[in-house]
DNA sequence: ACCAATCGTAGGTGATAACCAACGAATGGA
DNA sequence: TCCATTCGTTGGTTATCACCTACGATTGGT
């Protein structure tokens, strides 16, 4: 007899921080999976968006930016000049640092990289009704200044 | 100088699967924080939810019934004997299984847990409005029952 | 000239998550 | 009686996450 499928019991499920997990998991997982068909991930993406917002900037800065560490940032970099979604060059002010950039593919990258992830939140919000679509928007827009999501105190 | 603090890009705060990453991730550090107190971690309370909505469980069903591997719930059950949250017992109808059972100081731990769970929900709300907090529960509540909260399709 | 600090990197660590194979004990159908 | 299957366990693997130290190159203040 196969194994039967997860039934999390209702006090479990009564525990906002076990849905939110469940919800963000699952999320996450699908959106890897799209993210791996043009070979990116979510820090590729996490340092496409900093670059898009910022224009050109120090790798430390990005590490910070994205609170990760600088020696964690040199793998996503790499990969992104090699996958030709980024370039860098020294600093002529100051020959310790790179500064980075988007390309054009980076940017396309990007473009659809954003795209996947807004079909994903649709997906999502398939099995809700109007009133519950509408509690998404206005808690997932709230949450983008959340103390605990910027991480800033 | 110090390091500054993570800024996140509009661009990437804008994707909601960042966004619902990020809350559900220090969320569950901070419950971790609380549970870390009396010595419980999340599988620890997941188990005790599965016995109090059951009753006493074999641990494949246990197992199963939250997705992880039986070889994984090995410890955890473990941890829940020595601690003395949870008995178990040999089925006589069939030696090879166990029913664990969760006994009085578990059922008192289990409280508390789900009490920790509720006052941090209450203080991730604290910076939201009634009209935003209102849309966490319609949210949430709705989300219990989402195919890709609850596992089953 | 010296040196503390910065920048990026190489390489490391420990913890967690999620899976697997194989084993001994036990079961129940053939 | 035999044997395929189940139950729980031991012990393993891979991947990811998040942190660390130390290094060489470079900078700027003293």
């Amino acid at each position: 007899m196969p194994m039967p499928e997860t039934h999390y019991p209702p006090s479990l499920l009564d525990q906002d921080v076990f849905v939110l997990s469940r919800i963000a998991l699952t999320a996450r997982r699908r959106l890897a999976e799209r993210l791996a068909e043009r070979d990116m991930n979510r820090w590729d993406v996490a340092v496409l968006a900093v670059l898009t917002d910022r224009g050109p900037t120090v790798q430390r800065s990005i590490a910070a930016a994205l609170g990760i560490d600088p020696s964690d940032l040199v793998d996503i970099v790499d990969h992104l000049l090699s996958a030709g979604l980024a370039a860098r060059d020294r600093d002529p002010a100051d020959r310790r640092r790179y500064i980075l950039r988007i390309t054009s593919e980076g940017r396309e990258a990007f473009a659809w990289a954003r795209k996947e992830e807004q079909a994903l939140r649709e997906a999502l919000l398939t099995p809700l009704n109007a009133p519950q679509r509408e509690a998404w928007h206005t808690l997932l827009t709230a949450l983008r200044t959340h103390p605990e999501v910027t991480g800033q105190r």
